[in-house]
This record gives C-alpha cells, sequence and structure tokens, in this order.
DNA sequence: GCCGTTTTCGGCCCGACTGTTTTCAGTCG
C-alpha cells in the first residue's frame, strides 16, 4: 500500500471522526500524521518493513498498528466501522465553505438530512432555519457554499497566481500611507499550487486600503470585509484575502500569514515553553508585556531559531534543523549559471537558435543546452541524426556570432519509446555535448513497465539527464505511476541527474522528491524547458521547488559553470 | 492520538469574523 493511499484514509477517519465529536486533539493527530505520510519522499512500506514507524513524527504505537494491518491485509476494521457509523454525504458536508463538523452534525441529527443535495432541498425550503442558532441568513451561507463547491475550480498553479499577486500588490502600494506589501500564504512558500492568496499590508490607516482593494478591476465578489481583513473572489473564482495591520507589528503578522499552519502551531508551541504567546500582532509574555517586531528575523531571534526561509516551513523538520543549527543554506536563482532544456523553431519552440540565446543572456545566464525534441514524438517535427549535424554547425554559428559572452551547448530531448528503445543510435548521442531523456507517450503504462522503461534510459551511459521524470501535469494529468524510490537510487548510482523542469504546469521533480534526491545524493539540475524567449523566466519556480525541496547550490548541476558541468558528464 | 531536560497524564496555537444570541459557538486559516 502506498503512502498516499494511508494518507486518504487517515484524512476519511480524521473527518469522520469530527463529525462523530471525537476530541479534536485525537482528529488532528489524524490529519498530522496523514500530511506526515503523504511528504514523507520514501515509501512508508519500507519504513514498514524496517519496524521503524513510530520513529516516524506523530504515528504511536497506536497509528503504528493501523499501518501494519493495512500493509498486511490491505484493510482497516477501525476505518470499515468508522465509515459504517456516519454517512458519506454527512462526511462530504464538511467541504461546503462555512460548514463545520458541529453543523454537519446537527443536519444529520436534528433534520435527517445526510446528502448535500438534501441539504440544499432544505435550506431552499427555508428549513435549516428550524434549528434553534440558525437564522435566514445561515441558510443562505449554507446555499452559497453549496454553490462554490459545485463551480470550485480547486488549487491554482503557482505561476498563475504569481502575476495576479503582483498585479494587486502593485495597485495597494499606490494607497497613501502604505509602507509595505508583500504575499504571504502558500505563494510566498512558493507551493506548486495555491488555494488563495493571502496579501499583507503595513499601514497605519487600513480604511483607503480595504477601499482600494475591493475596486482592483479583477474583483468580483466582495465575500467579508472588516476592519483588518477582506476576503474578494476575483471574476475567475479565486479567493484573495488582503489583510491590513501597523507597521511595528509587520514581522509577526507576515510570519503568521505566511504559515504553513502547521510550522506556526509549533513555532506557538515553542514560545509558550519559553513562557510566552506568540500571535501575529506580539510576542506576549505572560504578565502581559508585549514585544513587537518589525521584522521576521527578530520573530525567530527571540524563540532562538535563526530566520528559517518560507519555502521550508512546512514543520517537515526544518524547526528541528534549525534549533539544531542545521538548516540547508538553499540554493537562490541567482545561482543558476546556465540552462539545460529549452527548444527552438527545429522542433516545437517558438524562435530560433540565436533568439533563444540571447534572451537566456539577458537573463544572465552564460550557457544554454539546446534540446529540441528527437523526431520520434512524431507531433513536434523533431530532429533525427541529420537535423542534428545540420543544427550542431548553427550552434557553432551562433557561439562564434556572441563571441563567447554565451555559450549554447548541443543536445537533445530524446524520447524513450514506449517500448523503451531510445529514439537515436548511441553513435549519434554520443556525439552531443549532453543528453536529455523523458518520456511523453505511454504514461499510463503499468508501474513496472514504466519503471524499467525510464530506468533503461538512466543506465544508458550515454544519457545525462532525465527530464520531467513522472510527465504530470499539475490540475491535468497525473504522472506515470514510477517507482520512484527505485527510480532516484538508479540516477544516484549511475550518476545520472534528474530534471526540476520549471514550467509551472510540472514541477516535476515535486518537492517531496527532490529532497529524497538530495538525501539519496542524486544530482540534479533546473532547467526552464522554455520555448520561447519569455520561458526562461520560469526557472523561478524551479529554484523554489529546489528550495522546498531543502536543495542547496551545490546539489545542482547548472549551478556549475559549462566547462565544470562538461567535466561532470565525461566522467560519468 | 501523540508526547515528555518542567509531565507516562494532561496538556495539545491563536485570533478574526459571522450570525445569532445578550455573552458565545462555530468556522476558518
Amino acid at each position: 500500500m502506498e503512502n498516499h493511499q494511508v494518507a486518504e484514509i487517515f484524512l476519511s477517519m480524521a473527518d469522520i471522526l469530527d463529525v462523530l465529536g471525537a476530541n479534536y486533539h485525537r482528529v488532528m493527530a489524524y490529519r498530522r500524521a496523514a500530511e506526515t505520510i503523504a511528504t514523507l519522499g520514501r515509501p512508508l512500506e519500507e519504513i514498514w518493513r524496517e519496524g521503524d514507524l513510530t520513529a516516524i513524527p506523530g504515528i504511536g504505537e497506536t497509528l503504528a498498528s493501523k499501518i501494519d494491518e493495512l500493509m498486511r491485509t490491505g484493510d482497516l476494521e477501525a476505518y470499515r466501522k468508522l465509515r459504517s457509523e456516519v454517512p458519506e454525504g454527512v462526511v462530504t458536508m464538511l467541504e461546503i465553505p462555512g460548514v463545520g463538523p458541529k453543523s454537519a452534525t446537527r443536519f444529520w441529527k436534528e433534520l435527517d438530512i445526510s446528502t448535500v443535495e438534501a441539504l440544499e432541498e432544505a435550506a431552499l425550503a427555508g428549513r435549516l432555519r428550524e434549528l434553534h442558532g440558525f437564522g435566514a441568513k445561515s441558510e443562505q451561507n449554507v446555499l452559497e457554499g453549496i454553490e462554490f463547491l459545485k463551480r470550485r475550480t480547486g488549487r491554482a498553479r503557482l505561476g498563475d497566481v504569481w502575476p495576479l499577486a503582483q498585479d494587486m500588490l502593485a495597485a495597494l502600494r499606490e494607497v497613501p500611507g502604505v509602507v509595505q506589501a508583500a504575499p504571504a500564504g502558500s505563494l510566498r512558500r512558493m507551493r506548486e499550487t495555491v488555494g488563495d492568496l493571502d496579501l499583507l499590508v503595513a499601514s497605519s490607516d487600513p480604511a483607503p486600503v480595504m477601499e482600494r482593494f475591493v475596486s482592483i478591476p479583477r474583483v468580483g465578489e466582495v465575500m467579508l470585509s472588516g476592519e483588518t481583513k477582506t476576503s474578494v473572489r476575483t471574476y475567475d473564482g479565486f479567493q484573495v484575502d488582503l489583510r491590513v495591520l501597523e507597521p511595528a507589528r509587520w514581522g509577526t503578522a507576515l510570519q503568521y500569514f505566511t504559515g504553513s499552519q502547521a510550522h506556526n502551531i509549533r513555532l506557538r508551541g515553542l514560545a509558550l515553553d519559553q513562557g510566552m504567546s506568540l500571535s501575529e500582532y506580539a510576542l506576549t509574555s505572560e504578565d502581559g508585556a508585549e514585544t513587537l517586531c518589525a521584522s521576521e528575523e527578530q520573530v525567530y531571534e527571540a524563540l532562538g531559531l535563526p530566520l528559517i526561509p518560507p519555502e521550508l516551513r512546512e514543520d517537515r523538520g526544518e524547526i528541528e534543523a534549525a534549533l539544531h543549527g542545521q538548516l540547508p543554506d538553499l540554493i537562490e536563482l541567482e545561482d543558476l549559471k546556465g540552462d539545460l532544456q529549452f527548444h527552438t523553431t527545429a522542433s516545437d519552440g517558438h524562435q530560433s537558435l540565436l533568439e533563444m540565446a540571447e534572451a537566456a543572456r539577458a537573463r544572465g545566464l552564460t550557457y544554454a543546452l539546446v534540446t529540441d525534441h528527437s523526431h520520434g514524438l512524431g507531433v513536434t517535427g523533431g530532429l533525427d541524426a541529420e537535423g542534428l549535424r545540420e543544427q550542431a554547425a548553427e550552434v557553432a554559428a551562433v557561439n562564434a556570432q556572441l563571441g563567447g559572452s554565451f555559450r549554447v551547448l548541443t543536445g537533445i530531448e530524446l524520447e524513450v519509446r514506449a517500448d523503451g528503445s531510445l529514439d537515436l543510435p548511441d553513435d549519434v548521442l554520443a556525439d552531443l555535448d549532453l543528453v536529455v531523456a523523458s518520456l511523453h507517450v505511454g504514461l499510463r503504462q503499468e508501474r513496472e513497465r514504466v519503471t524499467a522503461r525510464l530506468l533503461g534510459a538512466i543506465r544508458n551511459p550515454h544519457v545525462n539527464i532525465i527530464a520531467h521524470p513522472t510527465g504530470r501535469l499539475i490540475g491535468q494529468r497525473e504522472g506515470a505511476d514510477l517507482d520512484m524510490e527505485m527510480i532516484l537510487h538508479a540516477a544516484a548510482e549511475t550518476n545520472t541527474a534528474l530534471e526540476i523542469n520549471a514550467h509551472p504546469s510540472r514541477l516535476d521533480l515535486n518537492d517531496v522528491h527532490v529532497r529524497r534526491a538530495v538525501a539519496l545524493g542524486v544530482p540534479l539540475v533546473i532547467s526552464s524547458d522554455a520555448h520561447d524567449v519569455d520561458g526562461f523566466d520560469v526557472l523561478r519556480f524551479g529554484v523554489a521547488t529546489a528550495r522546498r525541496g531543502w536543495a542547496t547550490a551545490a546539489d545542482v548541476l547548472n549551478t556549475r559553470s559549462a566547462d565544470e558541468l562538461l567535466r561532470w558528464a565525461r566522467q560519468r
């Protein structure tokens, strides 16, 4: 049984326990365990075999025995029992915004409503107001929540929300009195998807900021507005929350609203241990004296910690690392010296080799590997041996034209065919500076087969880099069902690099896989996969994903010079 | 359900907003 399956069962159990009115902390224990397991990065089954489950934070004797039962039998008696106690539809009600366990239980027990559909009918018929404490407004909120549930779009991609945030912040910075404006939440932590956008503004005069916020053209609907907090939805249904606070409290506020919630809970626990209470407003000692923090550094310092980079704040061990002075020195965008995947008009790119090289140079890079598709990926009109020879001549000409200020390396994005064979023979590959191989077809093959295909590419001595290993497209399709642990070990053994594809719809490897790769010593690269001159701008998202995976510059090959990189390739 | 250089039992983050009630519970992040 796989990690995500166990995590889903624990999450489901948490929901049911919640409806049943179980102790809040017991419910949270299930949720925490689910999150930890889902982001573990290595197979839970392996840890189970080693008999080491309780070494995982948040897994005690009880949950370990439940995991044991799941691993042995594929089933969990306690889960079956829980499911028999609460109708599935009642648990689904928890997904309605504004409906929590208490309300769902009352709909069920007091009104005998056990599906979302029946709840909607009852609300329309004005029956919910029969409940004590429910009025017409509550009823309306339930209906709106159900409407939202029906047309919810899910989480948006980081690369789509980023520009929305920049635009809104630019508008807010124009308001007189605004001294700081920044994104917070999962966008600042650079999660691959963002559920809603959190914006933070420091100003002593909140009213005009709120006024300006709700008048931004993209704002469709104001969901709630208070003195310090306003929530809106854009016309395409995306929620944006704005908080305005005093400049002197910027540090605690930015820290708090950046999250994650799990990270904050840990931090507040640390504060309590030291006789303080931490909120978004201040650190407060037991005698009620407030310590204001104008910067995040001051917040962490007051707790005896170095500043923890936002990308690490997921309660995945960063607090322990910080306490022991073992935070990684994370890679930064400026560390990248080259890019290791881009396309030209020779396959499915939109600009010439020269135009792409100049665009890469304009972004401060000193080299880039041209990786047009090989011909086997039919739709892209890729290169065969003859096409590669022609491109090699073009590369030489472009390099001469750029006069040493920039270097194009010769490469290919080599198709790993559905039968596992490679799209070009070894002697053709041997002439290239670097070979990038990837899967585009047969992604739905069963695990053993698709894993074997990629292993074959990894073990080919001419293949240097595996691009976007899983082939997932965020929000569109799952990646291949790879045995990632096997892939990572093979990459480490053969000194084959795995790519962090920086395109916002890929971010593949993801943060969890990156972290495991770093732990296993797998060489990494961060590539733009640019198909046009603006395509190089996405590198920041690739770097962010590397940072979320605890990667340092030393873990990423394209922080090295072109010569060092080629030396690495020859050593292989 | 987890966890322990203040505890093996008794804690487990903190505050805003809403709707409805008259001092607060529920939900959310």
